[in-house]
DNA sequence: GCAAAAGTGTTGAGATTACACCCATGC
DNA sequence: GCATGGGTGTAATCTCAACACTTTTGC
């Protein structure tokens, strides 16, 4: 019974709303075929951990911030993905809110940055495929629940707000109507405190709950397509 | 450099409607600290062998049929799911066509039933997890996809449609809405035939595409629950 | 003739969209 | 005073849900 088997292991993309771009985090890699290709960080699942902790530990290497918003994404597992050896990876998607830490390399790799989602280098294994299957997870749910509140600060404006609503989709919202619909769903709450800046203080919010809650749709069906 | 991981493993959750009920295959445990209990079908994934290929082979070895809709579910890996090993499963689910061949025990296990999903006996591993996880990604997947192609035959009456999206969501449909609604998302074409039987005779109807599609939701947004 | 499933339209309520003007602030 | 983002309401259209009676067949 000395068989092998296909180790597991877990990428993590991290995503957060800088401005009016929606970025992923990227490392360098060192070491390796691979070596100099940006790809997303991960490794292999350690014996006896579970697989969020693992996916959790590598986010931490690269942002130490906790109260981060972590999804189970989808598992890749061609045998030919990885050169050296066949390894099972489950991907997690995470978000953060563009204030949060900036991103350090770590030991294990040579840099670390953000890149605009629109504009991603080839990267490592099959690593572009990952990014298209987090995009387009992240643009589903966007739309029917409150997982934006892992991309924004807790006090925020509905000005904000509408960003990271236009910007995952990747188009403009009627801002009337944007408001309407997002104070029906009743998934934010009114702070009753001003921001002051260059304009017109706006309205803080926040979000009831910084869980995952469904909602009814924001968005129209053909935004979706 | 010889550390020891987890290894990737399989399970399948293996779905079709017969009659008015959604029913499940299991398989009875002959070896290990599970033995005699019910579970989904699976096993290690096999070095060089891509995920889809292992739930595919644990999939053909219950039932003899190609053709059948199979679906990345989600990966479980808690160390202790497994009292034998650390193993990191990445789960499945398939749909069958009610007439399909009747499943086989092979020689991995004692037995092998369908199981009516709302009486589940107590499962081995995490298995109830994993039915509740397939069971409500079905209920979602139905309302706004044509995934019901997988459960029934090429050709089905209106009557045998309504069926399948009255059984998952467990709930009764009104049939002049439904017609139209099916009818309007475009998913389905009349064959002009006509099934005979017990009563008036039928049109028979069959997908437009065997193949995963999205449509316009058919359910309303307090039926998904 | 009767039991059982097939077939067929309309109406009211609610939701969705499109759309324009004034306000408060910093500079 | 002007540039910038914040704040507000209404009307037309579309979508959704509710609802009942007739038809065709096998027995």
């Amino acid at each position: 019974m000395r068989q092998r088997h296909p180790w597991a292991a877990v990428d993590v993309v991290i995503f957060r709303v800088d401005g009016r771009a929606l970025e992923a985090l990227l490392v360098k890699i060192k070491h390796g075929p691979f070596r100099g290709r940006w790809a997303f960080p991960g490794g292999l699942v350690v014996l006896g951990e579970a697989l969020d902790e693992a996916a959790r530990r590598e986010l931490f290497e690269k942002t130490p911030i906790h109260d981060v918003y972590l999804e189970q994404l989808f598992t890749f597992g061609d045998p030919d993905r990885n050169p050296a050896r066949h390894v099972v990876s489950t991907t997690y998607f995470a978000l953060l809110p563009a204030s949060a830490a900036a991103p350090r390399a770590g030991t294990k790799y040579a840099e670390a940055g953000w890149f605009n989602v629109k504009r991603l280098p080839v990267l490592a294994y099959d690593h572009n495929r990952i990014a298209a299957v987090a995009l387009e997870r992240l643009r589903a749910k966007i739309a029917y629940t409150n997982v934006a509140y892992g991309l924004l600060p807790r006090a925020f404006t509905l000005g904000e707000l509408q960003r990271v609503y236009e910007v995952i989709p990747g188009r403009p919202l009627d801002r009337r109507n944007f408001r309407r619909k997002i104070l029906e769903t009743g998934l934010i709450k009114p702070l009753h405190r001003y921001r002051r800046g260059a304009h017109r203080p706006a309205a803080l919010y926040a979000f009831r709950e910084r869980r995952l809650a469904a909602a009814r749709r924001i968005f129209r069906w053909s935004d979706l397509g």
